[in-house]
DNA sequence: TTGACATGTAACTGTTTAGTTACATATAGT
DNA sequence: ACTATATGTAACTAAACAGTTACATGTCAA
């Protein structure tokens, strides 16, 4: 689970998920396109290596291309996990805020 | 929302927001005493710093000493604005496994 | 089989990060 | 006022990280 949150720290790897959530099967060439001005086809073969490494991205090997493909189960991992439990502290503050709205204290003037 | 992935990609930083969760109002000396073997003081103080500034953690001050408490509202931020559209590509992954399974390629062998 | 293309590996660099130690400040209680 | 307690600040270190450049490997196509 460690990795999985690591690999998702960074946004250049955050924004390679959006783009093979939008078009899957994209080989690293496609995928560097949109950074090739702002950094090497090096770098972006890093990062696409510690998205594999967190099981966030899976691979498929066609000839000489390498082809990507978003795995969403790990995301879904950290929602049911980790994220479920702290929307209901939200849920908590939330209702906490409307009682304290629809009654008010002993005595208390309403609205004041 | 970057300042909150990042804050999530430490161990003992997601241990100390569960610590939360599970008693608010927690001094830092409170939130210190677990890691005491571990780690000092002052590495506790800057994780909550890191948690503070990505308002992962709000603080009440009274006389010298320092209550800390969760704000789940960036965790509900990044499963509304974020986790929630990679959920479809799951359930599309899903969809498809299904009618795969249910209805055979034309021709084909059922369960071959 | 040669050349072009797609990807991989390795060594290096600058910056960030998680931690440390030492010292400083502020409040509570006697 | 003095002392103990609770937290803060600063300077430093080692390791991790994001990026680079140079070179290597493997596959397609003429």
């Amino acid at each position: 689970m460690d990795a999985v949150f690591k690999a998702l720290a960074d946004e250049t790897r955050r924004s390679i998920l959006d783009r093979l959530y939008a078009q899957g099967g994209q080989t690293l060439g496609e995928l560097w396109a949109p950074y090739a001005k702002s950094m090497s086809r090096q770098a972006v073969m890093k990062h696409l290596t510690i998205l594999e490494e967190a099981h966030l991205v899976t691979v498929v090997w066609s000839g000489r291309e390498k082809h990507h493909y978003l795995n969403p189960v790990p995301i879904h991992s950290i929602q049911s996990r980790w994220i479920r439990k702290f929307e209901r502290a939200r849920m908590d503050a939330l209702s906490a805020l409307k009682s304290a709205l629809e009654e008010p204290p002993l005595k208390g003037k309403r609205n004041a």
